[in-house]
DNA sequence: TGTACATCAGTGAACGCGCGTTCACTGATGTAC
DNA sequence: TGTACATCAGTGAACGCGCGTTCACTGATGTAC
């Protein structure tokens, strides 16, 4: 048993690492295995030790998002994760919709950085985007006390539309001031959405 | 004066369209510039008869799709731009956000089609997708009588955040439910920051 | 009205290049003795 | 403790293919006479 099972591990890890990086940046189609593989210290052979396809590459980034600790991400921004419900989830947004995660493309979430690549990719992949985005609807969810209602899940899906979708166009305009002008935008908004109460939810 | 300027002109739209079209369903890097030509009825040669290069079609591809007849898309779904003010952008609203926009990817705007591709691209397409925004944010400012306020632009942003992000969420998700589920609470919320006063956002 | 001509939109072969994937190999490693 | 060995992570050349772009050409067209 030459090598340990630990070190091909590790090395997979890296490759999805810095795969995840680089898609963030470049996009799925405009990133070559190469690329990757170069990035990670590697020769492309190796790939196909690790993974079946490029697309499968693809599953393991995104997903990859979802099992990071997400104070790696924000820790100027002091995430408290031993605050509940309400508070949690004003920190979330409030680091979520920060001009610092906007321009921070190596850690930004996929969600924002490559939903068209997603939209036109396989079911594995789009599984995988709607694996995240069922993360954060429950995160959003279990910011009220109390058992989940319609009108919890109703507000979280809004105040995703409004963190993920905001993220989105801002990313995509390249004017700053514009792109600021959203973002904050769509801060506001997401901090009403999380503090309001559910009666205009509750038809 | 072999062939007359109408015809080159005709042409020219023509291949725009197409790329248009192909663009919204595979996104830029893998749509070919033998496919469009090829769709178009045309060989790849002449491309650069009508093109400096594939990022200068998909300048014209964004932009073309802002000065179409807007009837042309939704026409079943009667928007009457003989209204005024609020009336107009509900009705924008409810055929943006509908699921008949959603799933035609043929007439879909760009903004939702093609976000990912824009925000990796060059500064004159970004300019072509900031020039569709700022489109849509002049219809909903207008929206309300009198002079633009900070507070109208403020509320025209946040329109544009819940229709086009939360269309591009839906867009994404390969499960039609949660898509719908979306799309829904993105139109019913637009639908309520259409409605609602200014009083919330005049601090 | 009919013909010869100049124009240039459109053709299709060719260019150099990089892609995803395969494969025969190499050499660093942990194990057996 | 030291050595010979089997394993397999990693290497790098090669595969067929399609890309964006260039270019010499062709042939449909409007014009001049």
């Amino acid at each position: 048993m030459p090598y340990s099972a630990e070190h091909k591990e590790a090395t997979r890890e890296r490759i999805v690492e810095c795969a995840r990086r680089l898609f963030n940046h470049r996009g799925f189609s405009d990133v070559s295995i190469d690329d990757v593989m170069a990035e990670a210290g590697l020769t492309r052979g190796g790939f196909y030790n690790h993974f079946s396809s490029k697309d499968d590459l693809f599953v393991e980034a995104v997903l990859s998002y979802g099992s990071r600790d997400p104070t790696e991400n924000w820790d100027d921004i002091e995430l408290d994760f031993t605050s509940r419900g309400l508070e949690l989830a004003k920190q979330v947004i409030d680091a979520y919709l920060s001009r610092r995660h906007l321009e921070d493309l190596d850690n930004q979430c996929p969600m924002i950085a490559v939903p068209s690549d997603v939209a036109r990719a396989g079911p594995r992949v789009r599984a995988a985007y709607a694996q995240l985005l069922e993360g954060m609807a429950a995160m959003f969810e279990g910011s009220r006390s109390g058992p989940v209602t319609d009108a919890d899940r109703k507000r979280a899906l809004r105040l995703i539309t409004v963190c993920v979708g905001g993220m989105i166009l801002a990313r995509t305009l390249a004017d700053p001031a514009l792109a600021d002008e959203i973002r904050e935008a769509a801060h506001e908004m997401a901090l009403e959405l999380a503090q309001r109460g559910t009666e205009a939810l509750e038809t």
